[in-house]
This record gives C-alpha cells, sequence and structure tokens, in this order.
DNA sequence: CAAATATATTTTAAGCTTGAAATGAATCGG
DNA sequence: CCGATTCATTTCAAGCTTAAAATATATTTG
C-alpha cells in the first residue's frame, strides 16, 4: 500500500474516532441527565448496581472493580454511597479476613429493576436512528477493535 | 412491526450501546494514559488546545465552553491549568470587560503539534482493526444517531 | 436615566476518577 | 515459625465535571 494510501486511511480512522467519541458522549449525557433528574442517581451508581444485580451472591470490591475496569478506590466510594443509600450492604467474607463481599439489599434491587426499565427504553430511543441489522454490522466491527486493544493491553 | 420484532431491535440496540461504550472507553483510556506517561498531560487540556489550534485569533471562554461541550466552570479550570503551564495566555476583550479572550502561546503551539501528531498515531494504531471502507461506513451511521440527537437536545 | 434583565465568567460544593501510599491480612520460602 | 512478599481494601491528593450561586458588566425597557 502506498504511503498516500495508508495517511488517508489514518486520517479517515482518526474523524471516525471522533464522531465515536462525540456520540458516545452525547447518549452518555442524555442517559446521566434523565438518571439524574427523573431517579436523583448517577450512572456509576447504576453501573454497579447492574454488575451486583447479576451477581446476587454477591461480588467482593476487587471483583467489582475488575469488572467495571475501574480502581480500587473508585469502587470504595461509589459502594460507599450506595450503602448509605441502603441500596447496597457489605459483608465479611467467611475465610479471608481482608475481603468484603457486596450486595444489593431488597430495596437495592427493586430500585435497579425500575432504573434498569428506564435505561433500556432510553437507550432505544436515543439509538433509534439505527436499525438492527446496521447494529448487528457495527457491533462486529467494534469487537474486531475491541480484542484488538485486549491483546495489546 | 410486531411487538416481538420491536423488543429484539431494542434489545440489540443495548447491546450496541454497551459495546459502543465499552470501545470507546478502551480507546479513551488508552489515549489518557499515553498522554499522561509520554507528555504529563490530560485528555481535557488536549481538548482545549486543540480547540485554541484551529482559532489562532483566540476564543472567548464561552465560545470555548460551547465547542466542546463542557460547563463553563470547568473550561475556568483547565484554562488556568494551561496559563500556569505557560501553554495558554488570557487577554481582555476590547469593548466587552466581562469577557476573556483565550490563545495559544507560541511555547503551546509548539507543544500542541508535538501532542497532536502522537495523537493522530495512537488513534490510527488502536482502531487498526478497522478499514477504511468499515470506517466511512460506521461514521454514516452514527452521523444519523447524532443528527437525531442534535435535534432534541 | 433607572430598573430589570441578560450575558460572561468565576466560585463553590459534591461526586467521579486515577495512581500512589498506607493498612491489615494471607501466603510462601526457608 | 518468621520474614518477605503478595493481596484486598481504603485513604489521599490532584484533576475533571457539573449545576447552582455569586460577581461584574452590558443591554433593554419602562
Amino acid at each position: 500500500m502506498s504511503v498516500e494510501v495508508q495517511a488517508k486511511a489514518g486520517k479517515t480512522r482518526l474523524r471516525l474516532w471522533l464522531k465515536l467519541l462525540k456520540t458516545s458522549n452525547a447518549v452518555e449525557t442524555a442517559l446521566r441527565d434523565r438518571l439524574r433528574t427523573e431517579f436523583g442517581t448517577t450512572l456509576p451508581r447504576f453501573d454497579v448496581m447492574a454488575a451486583l444485580d447479576r451477581s446476587p451472591e454477591g461480588l467482593k470490591m476487587s471483583e467489582l472493580s475488575r469488572r467495571l475496569r475501574v480502581s480500587n478506590g473508585n469502587v470504595t466510594g461509589i459502594v460507599d454511597r450506595l450503602e448509605a443509600e441502603g441500596h447496597a450492604e457489605r459483608h465479611a467474607v467467611a475465610g479471608d479476613r481482608r475481603a468484603m463481599e457486596v450486595r444489593l439489599t431488597g430495596k437495592g434491587r427493586g430500585h435497579f429493576a425500575t432504573l434498569a426499565a428506564a435505561h433500556e427504553s432510553w437507550v432505544n430511543e436515543l439509538m433509534g436512528a439505527i436499525t438492527e441489522a446496521e447494529a448487528v454490522r457495527i457491533m462486529e466491527d467494534l469487537d474486531t477493535v475491541a480484542r484488538d486493544l485486549e491483546e495489546k493491553r
């Protein structure tokens, strides 16, 4: 491939990245706004609750931060707030006094069900311009990027 | 369209959103890490410098925050830091004593040229799994989403 | 002109995020 | 068993981000 064609592909990828970023920021901002104004909560709290909802048996703090790909210290603060709201609880782990298991409370589980339904319908509305066929195709392309990134990490 | 088909399309859009978010977070994190470790700077500072570089005549604070789609207070802090580093300068605006015009310094312009070259090559590397043809196609799809979002704001 | 309103910016409080340091507990090699 | 190392978590300092309040200036309107 010629140097010119390479450079052109590079510029196209840069434009794609800027558009990807702009679009995902716009969707994310809309979701944050609605979580805040309609439910008085935040996306980080929603993300933690979503992870906990999928593991009713509870998750260790480190497992939570690994799954969400955020730092340990970050999860500490978010779980602190969920706990203060009565949506999550920390429990000692039998056999390892260093570790803490986090679970949704009954209240947290009910609250999350409401949030998740609203979230799904919002995403569907915000991304409504994309047909199912296009969605499948874009996902396949993004998968190649994600896998590529995963490898080089 | 039947209720079932609608629900299926909705789930597909939700999965697309999650993948879009995951991919753009992964790319963004890689860019942040490299800006930090290789140049001791941040993505917000890079974004502000990029906007200023495109407007050598300077931009008012409010124009800067409008273009970057962030709050005024946010820009205040970032420009404070760029100014402390000697990469940007605030100037009074003739005829409006409320306003401030921000410009890159010579040093800032030179620094940004280095950053921008590295940034472009990083993006090209990180998104290398996408061919130019795929990139063009995805951009078209994202454009419909972005336009749609723009309208409903 | 004076009062009300609008605009440009900064400040503030709260939350999110990170990397690095600190703490306490478990494990491993000798 | 003991010292070193690893591991789980929290704490800390710094920066980013927002919405809302505060400040200062400009514009509009009665």
